[in-house]
DNA sequence: ATATAAATGCAAATAAGTTGCGTTTTTTTA
DNA sequence: TAAAAAAACGCAACTTATTTGCATTTATAT
């Protein structure tokens, strides 16, 4: 099981151009195995901090870069990640049709799938690119000590 | 005219139970006479450097907790605010139902009324107390070059 | 008019994120 | 497989938006 995930990660480290250090074999496995997204601090307790924050940053630059993770908003405005899926993005491309919900309790953030574009009016002249959809609450987990 | 505005701006600051300094009176009035957001770079230029930094982020949070403007998504993650209507927050508590634009070239962020609540799936059991729209492109302005 | 409360300015602190650079590890290639 | 090239790492120092402490000034309430 373990196992499993550890190839595919490094696999997929190689297929995306990224070294495949212990670190970085490690973290997209943890990213693979986590269904949450997960912030600078939450990489370095998991890692217990035995790894410099340059390093983790860089790592989340690089996969960024290549299509594996994409940020997502966080409570406190921190960076945050969560992988990508498979059919969404490339080393060439990001492509996310979907909103995000932030918990006001445990801000954890959660990507939505399947969010339509919303309704606008009144905004006649103005090209629009893209848009992000952020909803606020509290999440499955929170929401019974509410 | 501009006297019209400083009187009214004055007002809206004692009835908003903040006191009525110059400073604040010239950052209130420039809210409401300019119709679009402004980061405190902004301010700062505005008041020609002649107003401390401090001085500007102290007044933008008493005039967010006093209901009187609401904090905007800004390109660079920088805090930014525009005039809340008056219809929609208070003293007591903000009640923003629009979303935002952001110009990918003027990096100016618009308000967006009469958004409606997007349609959501996939989402049992969470529970939902707001949502936030941010939208991307070029404004009207900025169009035209691009 | 005086007391109380709020606002201001300055300097210093905070903290997320970034950069430079020398060292180590991984990948390439011959 | 060994040497060369490229990528990743760790450390220290830097950057910069925002915050805090505190003494002084200004506005409000009594």
């Amino acid at each position: 099981m373990k196992l499993e995930n550890s190839i595919d990660s490094s696999h997929l480290l190689s297929r995306s151009g990224i070294s495949r250090t212990k670190f970085r074999t490690d973290l997209l496995n943890l990213f693979l195995t986590q269904k949450r997204s997960l912030s600078i601090e939450d990489i370095l307790i998991h890692f217990n901090n035995s790894i410099n924050k340059v390093t983790v940053y860089r790592s989340l630059d690089s996969f960024e870069e290549k299509g594996l993770i994409h940020q997502v908003p966080d409570s406190n405005n921190f960076k945050r990640y969560s992988l990508c899926r498979e059919d969404e993005c490339s080393t060439s491309s990001h492509n996310h049709n979907h909103g995000h919900f932030i918990c006001y309790s445990c801000n954890q953030t959660y990507c939505i799938e399947d969010v339509k574009s919303p309704d606008i009016t009144g905004l006649k002249g103005f090209y629009i690119k893209e848009f992000k959809l952020t909803l606020e609450g509290y999440c499955k987990d929170c929401v019974i000590n509410y």
